[in-house]
RNA sequence: GCGGGCGUGAUGGAAUGGUAGACAUAUCAGACUUAAAAUCUGAAGGGCGUAUGCCCGUGUGGGUUCGAGUCCCACCGCCCGCACCA
């Protein structure tokens, strides 16, 4: 009796599979091209479960579109540079180059054993001088072509360890390290103009049909277009220069509510006040230490400051309106400066009840609706409603109608114009940090910021640096900025800020298709893999890493490095959930939880303990699996205690993979159980008298062309969860089958083939063992045959007004007709009828039917 | 705060608007075994009933429909994202 002994059959496979180049990619007219890309990983040191899915997910893709005669690219690399290679550094002292490719080596040697369909040739990082240099030499292009500006942007600050602190770093509006309140300063930084893309990123979402709808929604939402009204209001009292004040508004229909101007504490008019008054320069300091995260700013408590300053309204110049300095404009939205309609929005509202301003409506639900509000009105823009201080169109309209009316009437009368404006902000790329790609630039005293000359790339990081001491290392070495003006040729200084990592992402997918090339992509290469057909990763970078992809591939195409046909580089999309585990924790004398990990946990009959006889352990709900909360399982333990496979095959079953998965020790065993049983069948299918009559091959055979069709619609679907399912039972039925051995061996075949995407060394294994033709990842995929899945009968519920009361089994081409008095003759509809005349039977046809009396 | 998503047995989940709970876990029963484990067979949403059966049931409340877990509206709860984490 031989054993699965999944270590050695999974060894074996690899092996082969390396041999044969089985996964090298390699243009080709013959076959069409399928290119399957999962979302690339940071190289942390482990691969975790989430890895595991995600990229088992791409292999099932890729395996079976292989199987459909695909020529088949599906290359995996490092998203290397990055923050946590340079906390490493300063918390361990290990330079982040070591520590990222030390990292990088013990990932791939992690991620080997999982048998995934790789082509490993193609493997690079994004810290690989050879990466980062060509994308030097895109910033070149993007530069010439007008793509990327400098500006001043908004960081936070550290003032104790005088450093940029990124978001992350920010732990409730204090330096992480230091401790120290966190402050907003300006910098001078470089942006790409995705901005002037928005219009043209909005529109190409109706194109991306196979992208989720709520990633499009998402991004719509971010892309943010509005429709409004900008227009001036004069100021009194002034200082010079400023005697106007540029404001936008999406509701320009409730001006003649306004009860204030707000500005951002950023805004050119609140600088110049500060300069000059202590108060306003202490409040605007404030405002400044909320950090630069939207979420910090909404959630802030709204906080204003009374300039002094007076506008006119527009349409009443005897209107004055105070200008408050508040916590909540952004100065990168609109103009930075608003009006406050307290009436018909809820923050002005609030503002407005805090500091003693009026609350005028002008709008209300109907005529005789109360003036006096406790609350903002705010309805739809689809809903009609009364405007009792409306200036343009109708007394009784809606929203949208009235906005469109005021633009109108306020550009006749010459007080603004309407605009569209987009909430997307162009993309700073700069960061003051070692751990990534340098910008090219360099600062001359007499020709100003020059380009770096291509002939002069990569522009390398030096190695030798320390992080010691706060702030950018490059900006503290002592030779590595020196450098001859590439302008003027006299000294000068290299820019010292790198690139945002999302630079990185943004074009790996395109250099994938020729990774060695000593141009970013090679147009031939390009050409023929472009786009990527499948593109899997998770949720949390529907917006930015997808939105700048977009980006680059618009400005790569105008750069000449992607054909036009690669405007939209990701054809389908699919975002796939997190792998989640129970949390086990106990509470020191203090109250405060100690986390378990899962294989510490012992399970008694009174519950979970700590060690057989323990303290009692308290389960907290599934969560994503963090190294924090200690709820994780380490692959390679799975890997050891069960194979690559049944990791496989347990992160694919159970949840379907766009939702979250949780992780139990019982189902990895149960997989493990289930790959054995395969196994098991296999060698018994091996051992069966091949002449010994049998009993049921027919619908052993219907069975296993149903499967074939399951499995194959549920991978074609992303239903690998429902294709597991399906494999059970078919299973089972082949377990049961008394059929005779050719019926049986074609059976343990297919089952075979329709797991090799997810179990690949089981099936080459069961393969072999059957005497299969060459390898099971290369033969092609099993076709369902039609007439093998239609049988002669059917079975139809029968409901009597929508509740199921009987079944009948009538012939597949029963007309309705005959289906509605077969229904009708039914004991139990009789039954329930109790005489009653059916008023109407609605049959459909293979489905269902319903009498209704 | 804004934006997005999710909510079905004890648990993970299945279900082109058409028999709710496939498949799996945990549970229980049986077979095998001296016994246990492993393996195999079977039961099982809740309630009532000896039973053919009947009633209830997909977070809550409405609506559309011959028919709603699925579509629409409102509410409740949970999760995720918010531009320098990747």
């Amino acid at each position: 009796m031989t054993r699965y002994t999944p270590a050695e059959i999974e060894a074996r496979w690899q092996k082969v599979w390396d041999r044969d180049e089985v996964f090298k990619a390699v243009r080709s007219a013959d076959k069409p091209k399928y290119y399957v890309l999962e979302m690339f990983p940071y190289p942390s040191g482990r691969i975790h479960m989430g890895h595991v899915r995600n990229y088992t997910m791409g292999d099932v893709i890729a395996r079976y579109k292989f199987a459909t005669g695909h020529n088949v690219l599906h290359p995996f690399g490092f998203d290397a540079f990055g923050l946590a290679a340079e906390n490493a550094a300063m918390e361990r002292g290990i330079h982040p180059k070591d520590w990222t490719y030390q990292n990088i080596d013990d990932m791939i040697a992690q991620m080997k054993p999982l048998g995934f369909g790789l082509d490993w040739s193609r493997l690079f990082a994004t810290c690989d001088v050879n990466y980062y240099g060509q994308q030097q030499s895109l910033f070149l292009d993007f530069l010439e072509a007008g793509l990327v500006y400098r500006k001043n942007a908004v960081v936070n600050w550290d003032p104790v360890d005088m450093t940029v602190l990124a978001n992350e770093q920010v732990e409730q509006g204090r330096g992480w390290r230091s401790g120290a309140l966190v402050e907003r300063r300006e910098l001078t930084q470089w942006f790409f103009k995705i901005n002037d893309y928005s219009e043209e990123l909005l529109d190409a979402l109706d194109t991306l049909e196979n992208w989720p709808a709520k990633v499009r929604l998402m991004q719509e939402n971010w892309i943010g277009k509005s429709r409004g009204l900008q227009f001036a209001f004069s100021t009194i009292d002034a200082p010079e220069g400023h005697d106007r004040i540029e404001v936008y508004t999406t509701r320009p229909d409730t001006l003649m509510g306004a009860s204030f101007v707000g500005i951002s504490p950023d805004h050119p008019l609140a600088k110049v006040l500060e300069r000059d008054n202590a108060e306003v320069a202490a409040f605007c300091a404030d405002c400044r230490k909320i950090g630069t995260t939207e979420e910090a700013i909404e959630t802030a408590e709204k906080l204003g400051f009374d300039t002094g300053i007076r506008v006119r309204h527009p349409f009443d110049t005897a209107h004055e309106l105070p200008v408050y300095i508040a916590n909540f404009i952004l100065m990168d939205y609109g103009t930075g400066a608003i009006f406050g309609c307290p009436a018909h929005d809820q923050r002005d509202f609030e503002f407005a009840t805090k500091y003693g301003l009026p609350i005028i409506s002008t709008y209300l639900p109907s005529e005789d609706s109360p003036e006096t509000l406790t609350e903002a009105y705010v309805p739809a823009k689809t809903e009609k409603v009364f405007y009792n201080r409306g200036f343009a169109g109708e007394a009784h309209q809606t929203g949208l109608e009235a906005i469109d009316a005021a633009i109108d009437f306020c550009e006749n009368s010459g007080v603004g114009q309407g605009v569209t404006k987009f909430r997307l902000r162009d993309w700073g790329l700069s960061r003051q940090r070692y751990w990534g790609c340098p910008i090219p630039v360099v600062h001359c005293d007499a020709c100003g910021v020059v380009p770096e000359k291509k002939e002069n790339l990569p522009v390398e990081l030096p190695y030798d640096v320390t992080f010691d001491t706060p702030g950018n290392p490059l900006d503290r070495h002592p030779t590595w900025r020196d450098t001859p003006c590439p302008s003027c040729g006299k000294p000068a200084q290299r820019e010292t800020d790198t690139m945002d990592t999302f630079v990185d992402s943004s074009w790996y997918f395109a250099r994938f298709t020729a990774p060695d090339a000593k141009t970013p992509t090679v147009m031939e290469d390009v050409a023929y893999w472009m786009n990527v057909d499948q593109y899997i990763g998770g949720v949390e970078h529907a917006i930015l890493h997808l939105l700048y992809s977009r980006f680059f591939a618009r400005a790569m195409q105008i750069t000449g490095h992607l054909p036009k046909s690669a405007n939209e580089p990701f054809n389908a999309l699919f975002t796939q959930g997190m792998v989640t585990h129970e949390i086990y924790l106990t509470r020191d004398e203090k109250g405060r939880p100690v986390y378990h990990l899962p294989e510490d946990i012992h399970w008694t009959e009174s519950g979970a303990r700590l060690g057989a006889d323990g303290p009692e352990v308290q389960v907290v709900p599934s969560a994503k699996m963090s190294k924090s909360k200690k709820n994780v399982v380490d692959p390679i333990n799975i890997i050891s205690a069960y194979g690559a496979d049944t990791a496989r095959w347990f992160v694919l079953s159970d949840s379907p993979p766009e939702r979250d998965v949780e992780w139990t020790a019982s189902g990895a065993e149960a997989a493990f159980k289930h790959l054995t049983r395969v196994w098991n069948l296999c060698d018994r299918i091996g051992k069966m008298d091949k002449d010994a009559p049998g009993v049921g091959d027919e619908e052993l055979l219907r069975a296993m062309h149903l499967c074939i069709h399951d499995v194959t619609m549920g991978i074609e679907s992303f239903g690998f969860n429902a294709a597991i399912a399906k494999l059970y039972a078919f299973t089972a039925t082949l377990q049961k089958s008394k059929a005779g051995h050719a019926a049986q061996r074609q059976a343990v075949m297919t089952l075979a083939q329709l797991m090799s995407p997810m179990t690949p060394h089981l099936a080459e294994d069961i393969w072999k063992h059957q005497g299969g033709d060459g390898l099971v990842t290369t033969a092609s995929w099993p076709k369902a045959d039609e007439a093998m899945l239609v049988s002669d009968t059917v079975t139809l519920p029968v409901q009597v007004n929508g509740k199921r009361r009987a079944e009948i089994v009538v012939p597949a081409d029963m007309p309705k007709e005959e289906v509605e008095k077969a229904a009708l003759a039914d004991q139990a509809v009789q039954r329930t009828l109790d005489g009653a005349e059916p008023k109407k039977v609605i049959v459909v046809p293979g489905r269902i039917v319903n009498v209704v009396v």
